[in-house]
DNA sequence: GTCTATACTAGGATAGAC
DNA sequence: GTCTATCCTAGTATAGAC
């Protein structure tokens, strides 16, 4: 009798890839690991996934997914407020970048695995990088900054910052001070310019 | 007739060593390719670095050493002046951010390959991010910031921030607001209790 | 004695055949 | 799932040039 095919069986390939190459770095896991961990066959990975290359864009793409999540936790706790998400974003960035077992932005660390530029998974990575500065900048915008990229600049900066620094030096580290300025930042660069509600500033 | 030991094997070595580890990543670069391109014998370098391990590690205290020759570059540009010398830190790490072939701090950048905190590369990466810290925050009170500590915190963002971003989106990214971020927080801490000379400001 | 170069072991990698 | 092919790794040991 024909076994049929689990529809979740890429998902929970993913699952366990991730978290592996999370927690060791991608180059330090190999498939026969997650294969071991994940109870599925060599055959099904390769039948879902290709190559180990294809394996890793997936899971980067998952990365890039969990920060468009952090952006919509962002909008739904501070609607209609661009600057209060942005800072909402790093505060978010802060939690995570000195949570356990947290190693750092994943993106920026696979990163520091593919520096050849013709590789998939630099490509991935770079985009994700283009995309959120834009999405930055367009949010300091829509805060009403005076200089919108130099806002959306520094958020980026200390976005990652965070995420290189939290890791290596926990909750004593530079981390510490991230909130309030954050908040020093848009406050400073958003000031007599308030926000959308009327078209007043300018 | 017996052959004279060459005193510079040790660091001829290390520079064709660092050099591919810089570029590639650590676990992506090989013995062997360091062997083929620096012209050495496999046993002259077991016998100066005794393993792969203290060959990483003598790579990073090399990297380490860089940061504290820009130390005294910064120095040397501003003596005296600790809060010019903060600002000359940020622009260098802005500066080299974005030069080519430039891929982030290397010692970050290893710290993502070495998660094991037991191994002796990650204990060096932890222990020059604690001291670069400690240094920045009294690189921040010897300017007369009136919060030392959050003053050289926020620099250590910039820094890791900038070496985050700059490899990945070069110049038109994040990197384009940083020297001027730099001033205005030096200036920002510090206003109104202006540096050493006289013991004024408190 | 000091070095380069090569052979070798034991293990793990990706990939693919069956 | 197993089994194979091919390649690369760290590390050791040996051979031979200088």
């Amino acid at each position: 009798m024909p076994r049929r095919p689990d529809p979740t069986a890429r998902e929970r390939i993913l699952d366990v890839a991730a978290r592996l190459f999370a927690e060791h770095g991608v180059h330090a896991v190999g498939l026969q690991q997650i294969i071991d961990e994940g109870g599925c066959g060599k055959n099904l990975l390769y039948r879902e996934f290709g190559s180990k290359d294809d394996l890793v864009v997936a899971y980067l793409e998952r990365c890039r997914a969990d920060w468009d999540a952090t952006i919509e936790r962002a909008e739904r706790a501070a609607p209609g407020k661009p600057a209060a998400q942005l800072v909402e974003l790093v505060a978010a960035v802060a939690e995570q970048s000195t949570s356990d077992g947290f190693r750092g932005c994943p993106l920026r660390n696979a990163f520091a695995e593919f520096p050849d530029r013709d590789h998939p998974a630099h490509q991935v990575i770079v985009g994700y990088y283009a995309d959120r500065q834009d999405h930055l900048r367009e949010l300091a915008a829509a805060a009403g900054a005076a200089d919108p990229d130099a806002l959306g600049d520094r958020i980026a900066l200390l976005v990652d910052g965070l995420n290189a620094n939290g890791p290596v030096l926990g909750r004593d580290g530079a981390v510490r001070s991230a909130l309030g300025f954050a908040e020093e930042i848009v406050a400073g660069a958003t000031r007599r310019r308030r926000a959308t509600p009327a078209g007043r500033g300018r």
